[in-house]
DNA sequence: ATAAGACATCGAAGATTGTCAATGCTGAAC
DNA sequence: GTTCAGCATTGACAATCTTCGATGTCTTAT
């Protein structure tokens, strides 16, 4: 939206006409929310480690033994192990007093792929 | 951090005995820090769609066609700009009045990455 | 010199997020 | 039934984030 009379300049690449009219995007906003959502949930160092450490294990983790490996406390470890769940990263089960998590195709996917960034 | 005198039930896969010391993860927490830091800032769906656009495009942007792609207001989408351009993600220079924005090959790279999350 | 447009920066308001203490719920042991 | 441990939920607070109006800087046109 160019106000003022003056042409603009070349733009850098080529001799293309870049600044006329842009190239629509090809993510729209309902998928660029969905992606956001999904990030949202990975953008925390917490919470990926946690993920990673469900990932590595050959069995479900009870939430005893997730909270001893991070400083938070047992609400904070709930609270980030719903928001895992409610991404679909993670699935968890109850057997008795213990409720057991383990890390999703998805949160292992999500994971392998972050990892190359 | 068991603290009651019950036995644990076996995991849910298997005999393995998982519940005991869980397998260390893999991501150390400044590498979790990193990857956090990199993911806030594409866990916003206007900059999604901001380096969507600047990777669609055959040569750079300047601000003001980016700004008509979006409803905020420019001093938003200047905002939004920078912490992509501090993340790595976009890149920037000046031309006389006018300044022009890509996407980095990082860029490219992490939306290619993120769209099969 | 003066004016005007493009863009960045500042400061503030409102929303969201990470954290924890307190509390509630549930299942097992007695 | 009572008690206790594992875990979730609630409520509160501080920090961070998104947004925008106001303002500043820089550059070009006149």
């Amino acid at each position: 939206m160019v106000k003022n009379t003056r042409v603009k300049p070349l733009p850098v690449v080529g001799d293309d006409p870049c600044c006329a009219t842009p190239v629509p995007g090809t993510l729209t906003p309902e998928r660029a929310g969905q992606l956001a959502e999904q990030l949202r949930a990975l953008a925390d160092p917490s919470r990926l480690r946690m993920l990673d450490l469900l990932a590595q294990q050959p069995g479900p983790l009870c939430v005893c033994d997730i909270t001893t490996q991070f400083p938070q406390h047992q609400p904070t470890i709930s609270h980030h192990l719903r928001l895992l769940r409610e991404a679909g990263l993670v699935d968890c089960e109850k057997r008795g007093v213990w409720t057991y998590y383990w890390a999703t195709d998805a949160g292992k996917h999500a994971l392998t792929i972050i990892e190359n960034l």
